[in-house]
RNA sequence: GCCGGGGUGGUGAAACUGGAAAACACGAUGGAUUCAAAAUCCAUUGCUCGCAAGAGCUUGAGGGUUCAACUCCCUCCCUCGGCACCA
């Protein structure tokens, strides 16, 4: 026998699946179908990662497992290759990012067949592939002729220094990423996604899918609902009314104040009112300049000034209160205006402290005294100074203040939430174009003679937003033409405004002259949709001709839900989020069929991330980042696969150890050499032997099946492996294996380590592939042992331990137990006050 | 501050419908094999006392429920992650 060399055996293998397309989904088939999906990979410069393998060998070996249980298995994979790092790459390279992605997303791929994941290629994506972006297009299109794009002034994260418009995650300590210049907040116009709208369904839909508790959580936090009432305010001696947002209207008796957010609108309408205005432009102005992280760094010291001249009146009691701008309230929350009641509420309290306003307790703890030194009470009890509510419990009070002041008309409930529309332009190069231009003729109709237009002239997206015309379907894609400078304007418009040519354009509308847009999708939108890109024919005409993908329903329908989605805890609050409104949105307007249901996946898990060694996060600076290609070349991808998965819970953050790997490897070359045990001529036994030599092995064969296949369900590879270990030590303790457990074994390893079984299978003469076998199923007669070690406690203590019959009767047990030698030692004139006795586990003697 | 995960040997961890704590690995020590090394195999390996048999202690800390607690309840500490002036 020679050695074991993965590589070799590797690159057989992987040469054959690949001929004969062992992994290759059907679209047609009488087997039930099911859906595995990987989040894929954004294809940098720097390979795929380990932390990426995670994902992918685990969700592999669930595919593996579903294939071999008979069913066909979609397991495909692609590449979400827009985005900044490339464009970026290409501003200090001049290299064009399509030349960039097509050389990483080549090195992605060979390492990614090097694990022997069983993707199936021939339903391979690329985001940048303008027959891919043609459909991400057109379902912004679809959003837009519904009314659900427009576009907005809106304040973004701006660097003075570049020029550019940044996203959050650019912005490190109010400081651009790149050059460390201080960001400013700067209104810019943008195109946004009403994902408001589904605010809700994205709540209450939650409880239709198999998502952790903390996925769900942390998607609930985000959309952040709140029930509430919004109260109005008269102004003294003014038409204009304050609207503010509360959940505590009963409380409203103790506000002392109002405050308004630096942007509310109604200051400019009331700037002739305000004799102070001068400072409160003043003021406005300094806040404008933070950012909003920098407003959170500030938390604990509120400013904020009075707006002179100007009174509010409480509803409730007609009280002249003070009306206060601070940058405490945020404009995109609620009105951007709130009640203060300084006594039930600490943010409000410190106001009221620093600028000397009135505190009114309004609210009365039920079993103590409240003491304001520590602060406001922010709990429920008793009503107090208010009125004719007094005395009400402040729950009650809540519904009663509400509806009384609703009957006036000046309140009414409302339900707020944190989600805000999605901010869907970036003014850059490498991204989808969006598919719309501007027309100052349709918009000069629309705006001036809506009257006289027609109906179906224009789509309710055009309509909304003036002069904004959609490309004709038939256009699509509109292509990103190729430019030779990706550096933003001066003015911070996308690299694509300097091309003229392209720029300007025919309206399709009124074929008079019209311009573009130039600003291109974020990144999220090429993932978006891409779980139903997967189940797309393609076709080609001819090799001149660029491919195509068509949007065929009854595949979507056929392949729709995923099944199991698994990809980074990072992507929960976003990607999760976008692609579920966005499909939700595309469940809406027909475009996939009624029957899959609401929800586009079914079960969602997240791999933990994988550290550096030590602990430390993998990071080039650091110079600790493990490349997969390199462990796979030293060790093989079988001992890669088997390290990854047994390295730890697969949901938590872990730290690579190479030495474990070292570990995996040896268990693989224990394996191997197993092969020399296999007795040939027990070809011919049955499963069942009788002989009672090999009773424990079998009933061992039969525990493994149930536990790796009840751990492959739950994602404990840790222990599907460990289970797996134990059974192939067994086997090495035996002097011959029968041939018939031998295939069991090699079936049940085959998700974990498919090259070396494949190869042992083989070798052992077995027919076709390992891969392709039935998934063993267990006989739970087998898994219950007829013998068992039964626990001897006394007071909880074990002092003995007895071998006996697995059903032994408790009074026999209870004989048996007391005559031991040790047992009689504690016994010994000692009055057994109280006996359990748990069948099959253990006898306690309480003395 | 709020929400969520977590805290178990020298290390990664296992056990969590309450029933032998530390499975499976890594590392370490000793031994076999070898001219030697690697590889492999065997033994030991939670801590303390003891020559030993054995005894006691041990799952972040403290308390409780129970015949029995890593597991359930209460109080607190630490840590990681998310959200955060959200009215």
């Amino acid at each position: 026998m020679e050695n074991y060399n993965p590589k070799k055996l590797e690159r057989k293998w992987q040469g054959i699946w690949e001929k004969e397309d062992v992994f290759q989904a059907k679209n047609k088939s009488k087997k039930l179908k099911f859906y595995v999906l990987v989040e894929f990979p954004y294809p940098s410069g720097e390979g795929l990662h380990v932390g990426h393998c995670r994902s992918y060998i685990g969700l592999d070996v669930v595919a593996r497992k579903r294939r071999m249980e008979g069913f066909n298995v979609l397991f495909p994979m692609g590449w979400d290759a827009f985005g900044l790092p490339t464009e970026n790459y290409a501003i200090k390279t001049g290299i064009h990012p399509k030349i960039a992605t097509r050389k990483n997303t080549a090195y992605f791929k060979r390492q990614q067949k090097g694990l022997g994941l069983s993707f199936d290629w021939f339903r391979e994506i690329n985001t940048t592939d303008p027959a891919y972006y043609k459909w991400t297009q057109w379902i912004f299109l679809q959003l837009f002729k519904n009314g659900l794009a427009y576009k907005a002034k809106i304040p973004i994260n701006w660097c003075p220094a570049c020029k550019i418009g940044l996203a959050n995650e650019e912005v490190v300590d109010a400081k651009c990423e790149r050059c460390g210049a201080g960001v400013v907040r700067k209104e810019k116009e943008q195109w946004l996604l009403k994902i408001t709208n589904y605010a809700e369904r994205l709540i209450q839909d939650l409880d239709l899918v198999d998502y952790s508790e903390r996925v769900k959580v942390s998607q609930n936090e985000w959309i952040g609902k709140s029930e509430g009432t919004e109260i109005e305010f008269r102004i003294m001696n003014q038409e204009l009314r304050i609207t503010v947002f509360t959940t505590r209207p009963d409380t409203l008796f103790g506000c002392t104040y109002l405050v308004l957010a630096p942007e509310h609108p109604i200051i400019e309408n009331l700037k002739s009112q305000i004799s102070n205005f001068k400072f409160v432009e003043q003021y406005i102005k300094e806040s404008k300049k933070k950012i909003e992280k920098e407003r959170i760094s500030e938390a604990e010291e509120k400013t904020g000034i009075e707006l002179k001249g100007i009174k509010a009146i409480n509803p409730v009691n007609g009280r002249e209160i003070p009306i206060f701008v601070a940058d405490y309230v945020l404009m995109q929350y609620g009105t951007g205006a709130i009640m203060a009641v300084p006594a039930h509420d600490q943010r409000d309290f410190d106001f009221a402290k620093k600028y000397n306003l009135a505190i009114i307790e309004v609210i009365k703890p039920k079993n103590f005294e409240h003491n304001f030194s520590e602060g406001a009470y922010e709990g429920e009890g008793i009503l107090v100074n208010s009125r004719r509510f007094e005395g009400m419990k402040s729950e009650d009070a809540r519904e009663r203040i509400g509806e009384w002041l609703a009957r006036q008309n000046v309140a009414e409930k409302v339900v707020h939430y944190k989600l805000r529309d999605w901010i869907f332009s970036r003014q850059r190069y490498w991204g989808e174009p969006i598919p719309l231009v501007f027309c100052e003729n349709c918009a000069v109709k629309i705006k001036n003679q809506r009257a006289k237009i027609k109906n179906n002239e224009f789509s309710i997206g055009e309509l909304q937003n003036p002069g904004w015309i959609a490309v004709p379907e038939k256009d699509l894609p509109v292509k990103l033409p190729l430019v030779g400078d990706y550096k933003p304007t001066e003015k911070g418009e996308s690299p694509l405004a300097k091309i003229k040519n392209w720029v300007n354009t025919k309206c399709p509308k009124c074929k008079g002259p019209a311009e573009r847009e130039t600003d291109v999708m974020p990144n999220w939108a090429g993932s978006n949709w891409y779980y139903l890109a997967y189940t797309m024919p393609r076709i080609q005409k001819s090799k001149s001709k660029n491919q195509k993908y068509i949007w065929d329903k009854n595949k979507i329908k056929y392949w729709l839900p995923v099944d199991w989605y698994n990809g980074g805890m990072e992507h929960t609050n976003l990607h999760l989020l976008y692609s579920r409104f966005i499909y939700k949105f595309l469940w809406d307007v027909g475009a996939v069929p009624k029957e899959i249901g609401p929800e586009p996946y079914k079960k969602r898990t997240s791999h933990g991330m994988i550290l550096g060694e030590g602990g430390i996060k993998m990071s080039k600076s650091k110079g600790n980042v493990i490349n997969p290609e390199t462990v796979v070349k030293e060790y093989g991808a079988d001992t890669m696969r088997v390290y990854e998965m047994f390295m730890g819970p697969f949901e938590q953050m872990i730290p690579w150890d190479t030495k474990g790997a070292i570990g995996a490897k040896r268990f693989l070359e224990k394996v191997w050499r197993l092969q020399n045990k296999v007795n040939q001529k027990s070809k011919r036994n049955k499963f069942r032997l009788r002989a009672s030599k090999n009773q424990n092995l079998e009933s061992l064969i039969h525990k493994t099946i149930k536990k790796v296949g009840e751990d492959i369900e739950s994602l404990k590879l840790n222990t599907a492996v460990s289970s797996l270990m134990i059974l192939t030590n067994e086997l090495d303790k035996q002097k011959e294996i029968p041939l018939i457990l031998y295939s069991y074994f090699l079936i049940l390893l085959s998700p974990f380590a498919p090259h070396l079984t494949e190869e042992l299978w083989f070798r052992v003469g077995f027919k076709g592939l390992c891969c392709q076998q039935k998934w063993p199923k267990y006989d739970s007669k087998l898994i219950k042992e007829e013998k068992i070690t039964l626990i001897i406690q006394i007071n909880g203590k074990v002092r003995d331990k007895i071998g006996v019959e697995a059903d032994i009767p408790e009074d026999e047990a209870k004989k048996i137990a007391l005559s031991q030698e040790k047992v009689l030692k504690w016994t010994k004139d000692k009055k057994i006050k109280k006996t359990i006795f748990i069948p099959r586990k253990l006898i306690n003697f309480v003395i």
